[in-house]
DNA sequence: ATGTCAAGGTAGCCTTGA
């Protein structure tokens, strides 16, 4: 069977729903990972998606960050925030607060996380310190089904780009954060967990961004970034048949800063291996 | 085509985060 799944930064899915609805029918993903969905999840539109044909898990609580999972294929085994998921200190709050940045599921023969990790503002900011945590307790999270049979992968806005190739200009970004050695190290740190990059093509220019800042033009120099990732064991990527930027999803008024990833898996039908043997 | 955008509190603008 062939499974198509995708993950997109959609920056608010109540302000971006109808260009969620119009790419869902032209992409047409079995499993869409969202992320900053900038909604409680009760505020999610439950029923347009569900008209679209999509079951939906979420996980928000307001304003600032959410998770989901959009599936046709099943949805099953919903876990909410990562297991010893680190929260974060506010300036002005009392308490750490776990954030809406981790959901999981199982869609048919495939278990996801979608994840939002922290942005972490600056390096010297208490925020980068939460975000190299943030990671870590996500390597430790998936340890369990990244070593199973299972196709696993973890996709989502992950805030680092992985190598200076993945950002316009490198030049740029000296001593900033999304591109330091020890957020590039926690991602290493992802493939001795098991896990290994799915490496999309770019639909056009040399380079697959999927993050433009609205700002000063980004989009249309393409000064971009790739910090949108997709990690998989290895059940996962040896089914990879394609995976791509959908950069048009970017265009336009009213579009995410965000476009999608998108994998194609090739997967054997249940029980073909054994039916073979 | 494009020199931000979205949400929320608060009162039609400012703050926060990205």
């Amino acid at each position: 069977m062939t499974v198509r799944i995708a993950t997109w930064n959609i920056n608010s899915v109540t302000a971006r729903l109808p260009k969620l609805l119009d790419w869902l029918g032209s992409a047409a993903p079995d499993v869409l990972c969202l992320q900053e969905l900038k909604c409680s999840a009760d505020a999610f539109p439950h029923e347009a998606v569900r008209e679209a044909g999509y079951e939906a898990a979420v996980h928000g609580t307001g304003r600032w960050n959410g998770v989901g999972i959009l599936s046709r294929i099943g949805i099953e085994d919903v876990v909410r925030d990562l297991p010893g998921q680190p929260g974060y200190l506010a300036d002005d709050a009392l308490v750490e607060v776990v954030e809406p940045r981790a959901i999981a599921a199982t869609c048919g023969p495939v278990r996801v996380w979608s994840v939002y990790v922290p942005n972490g503002r600056e390096v010297a900011h208490a925020h980068y310190a939460y975000k190299l945590k943030w990671l870590a307790a996500l390597r430790e999270a998936a340890l369990e089904d990244a070593a199973g049979p299972r196709p696993f992968a973890v996709l989502g806005d992950y805030n680092v780009a992985p190598t200076d190739a993945d950002v316009w200009d490198p030049s740029l970004f000296v001593g900033a954060t999304h591109v330091s050695a020890a957020e590039r190290e926690a991602l290493a740190a992802l493939e001795t967990a098991g896990l290994s990059e799915v490496m999309p093509r770019a639909l056009k220019y040399d380079r697959p961004f999927t993050f433009w800042d609205y700002r000063q033009l980004a989009f249309p120099k393409n000064n971009g970034m790739r910090i949108d990732l997709v990690f998989g064991n290895a059940p996962f990527t040896s089914a990879v048949s394609d995976s791509y930027v959908d950069r048009e999803a970017r265009k336009g008024k009213g579009a995410s800063d965000h476009a999608p990833v998108v994998v194609d898996l090739a997967l054997d039908a249940p029980g073909a291996a054994a039916e073979a043997s």
